[in-house]
DNA sequence: CTTGGGTCCTGTGCGC
DNA sequence: TGCGCACAGGACCCAA
């Protein structure tokens, strides 16, 4: 799915699409992805004025006028697409077929009263929706155990130092840990850590202090170039707008086994491990 | 409390 | 060409 970058794509692919305009029909095709839509959704949806669309994490929050929030998450397979009414175009170049009726796994279209038409397709079904009663956020479940913000000041070297002590852990979970810092997922941690010169075995603790100041800035520099690129795009994924992200071009990290290392003066090569059933790629030889 | 593993689901790419 | 397996951007849930 998408991480922090992608995500930050799709709702920037959004709000032109949305922000200002009543939802005139929202049509929820099933009952649940992973879990199941909450009572009444599309009922509080319908007739709405959609007044901002916010991210924490990797969620998407759509605000809606009467204080209400549609909070989607997108897993692994989850994505949006905007299109004009009735024609619907795709954005998925060499296949286009069966629109009227929509491709496989559009599980919720939304039309607005602009004419267009946003629809949400997941084929793995990991993702989710939910509403959040108007001031409900600092309660809400899934939003309350999360960590800072990583291009935000609250994720720093201190504080990150400060949420890893004593972890035992490795430091590839610790950065996928949505407590401890929210937004990063598997590419981008492999990223962060090939940067910062940091194995993804090495335990969470011994990166407090001085690694955490290499680590802290290449998260936020790897975040940050990734955003500008418009996310990286896998297979047919495609953001909101319909154009591919091309950060998947500049991967360093991710997806190289058996690869050269790309760090100056580095003659190492890319190597594949699997740590708590996910790849893991890093240069052993500058990677400590 | 922390930590690791299994699990949900569909699609794709690879080796045979 | 078909078949079976490994693997895929996430994260919840439960056992130890």
């Amino acid at each position: 799915m998408p991480e922090l970058p992608e995500v930050e794509t799709v709702c920037r692919g959004l709000r032109p699409a949305m922000v200002g305009l009543r939802l005139t029909r929202v049509d929820q095709r099933r009952a649940d992805l992973r879990f199941p839509f909450p009572a009444g959704f599309q009922d509080r949806l319908e007739g709405r004025r959609v007044t901002a669309i916010d991210r924490r994490a990797k969620y998407i929050l759509i605000r809606l006028e009467d204080g209400w929030t549609w909070l989607v998450h997108l897993g692994m397979s989850g994505r949006f697409t905007v299109g004009p009414g009735g024609i619907a175009s795709s954005g998925q170049a060499g296949h286009n077929s069966g629109w009227a009726l929509g491709e496989k796994h559009d599980h919720v279209v939304v039309e607005l009263e602009s004419g267009a038409r946003v629809t949400y397709n997941d084929a793995r079904r990991f993702g989710y929706m939910d509403l959040i009663p108007p001031n409900g956020e600092a309660t809400s479940s899934h939003l309350i155990n999360l960590g800072p913000e990583p291009l935000s000041e609250a994720f720093n070297a201190d504080q990150f130092s400060q949420a890893i002590q004593g972890k035992r852990t490795p430091i590839k979970s610790a950065l996928l840990d949505q407590r401890l810092v929210a937004g990063l997922g598997n590419i981008y941690v492999c990223e962060a850590l090939w940067r910062a010169g940091i194995s993804p075995k090495r335990s969470a603790h011994t990166v407090a202090g001085r690694r955490a100041t290499r680590l802290v800035p290449a998260v936020k520099d790897v975040l940050t170039a990734a955003i500008a690129a418009g996310g990286s795009s896998l297979r047919d994924y495609v953001q909101a707008t319909g154009e591919l992200g091309y950060f998947q071009h500049s991967w360093d990290a991710y997806d190289r086994e058996g690869d050269p290392c790309r760090r100056p003066d580095c003659d190492g090569q890319m190597v594949r491990i699997v740590q708590s059933g996910r790849s893991s790629y890093y240069c052993p030889r500058h990677q400590r």
